[in-house]
DNA sequence: GACCCGATGTAATGTTATAACATTGCATTT
DNA sequence: AAATGCAATGTTATAACATTACATCGGGTC
């Protein structure tokens, strides 16, 4: 929703379609989808998802190159994401004490995190295991 | 090197040009190195890479579109990238425990780990810390 | 030789993302 | 109302990354 009483931009249209979608989609898609509502340009889906990510209404899935919702406000934390490689379902989850583990990687070293991206593969119980598992 | 005795293919000579590099570099700009030695299509690089991946003699760096060696022989185990967003440089580590954490915030919903993905944006201590951290 | 197979090439295309610059719509000021 | 300012959006082009479909080449084996 527009926040305060200004008008309705395609920024809260993008948002709008993560939250109706539920599960992670490309830009192209949301183009695509959002073309009926007057969204013609790559440029502004783009441009869009970068204001919501910068203001954490989403997150990139960097493995799928796609965008979903975020699942509630958290501000510094890092989001964990359970992919289903079968359905193609995503679970966020905030690990703080994974975060402090991967931080104290980096002690020696003088590394300092930033922001961590951290994506798990697998299949959900709905799935099951792949016929290699087995 | 190839392995036994055979000849030496384009995948020998990706795996090579990675192992000089020691850092991330794109499939294209492989492409563009080993021009001189013969490869002239993407696709090439790309098979090679795919081969390279499944044999764990490499790893794609998803946050950067990039590939890199893998440090060492690790089967199965996950490795976790520290990426420096100043100079570009990686570091790989190999933090069972941490993979462990992981596989256990599944537990409750039956979801099964495969593969994950850990890539921890930051800057190394050549680089220090950006303006806006000061 | 005929056959298969793996490696490679060619060409086209698909997908994701950004750059550079122009235009529009609305609010504020004068 | 005109002038101004500014954010949002559009247009166009292109960069960057990745895959598909099909052809060819060279070595082994029967």
């Amino acid at each position: 929703m527009p926040q305060g009483r200004t008008r309705l931009t395609h920024t809260d249209r993008v948002l709008e379609f993560l939250r109706r979608q539920g599960r992670p989609v490309s830009a192209y898609e949301i183009l695509e989808a959002l073309r009926e509502d007057g969204v013609t340009a790559a440029t502004t889906v783009y441009r869009a998802l970068a204001k919501l990510l910068d203001v954490g209404h989403v997150h990139r899935i960097e493995s799928l190159n796609a965008w979903t919702v975020c699942c509630e406000p958290h501000h510094s934390e890092t989001p964990v994401f359970e992919i289903c490689d079968g359905c193609g379902n995503v679970t966020e989850h905030v690990a703080s004490h994974l975060a402090r583990d991967i931080a104290a990687l980096s002690t020696n070293s003088g590394f300092v995190p930033d922001r961590s991206v951290i994506e798990i593969h697998g299949r959900c119980s709905d799935c099951g295991p792949t016929a290699s598992n087995t």
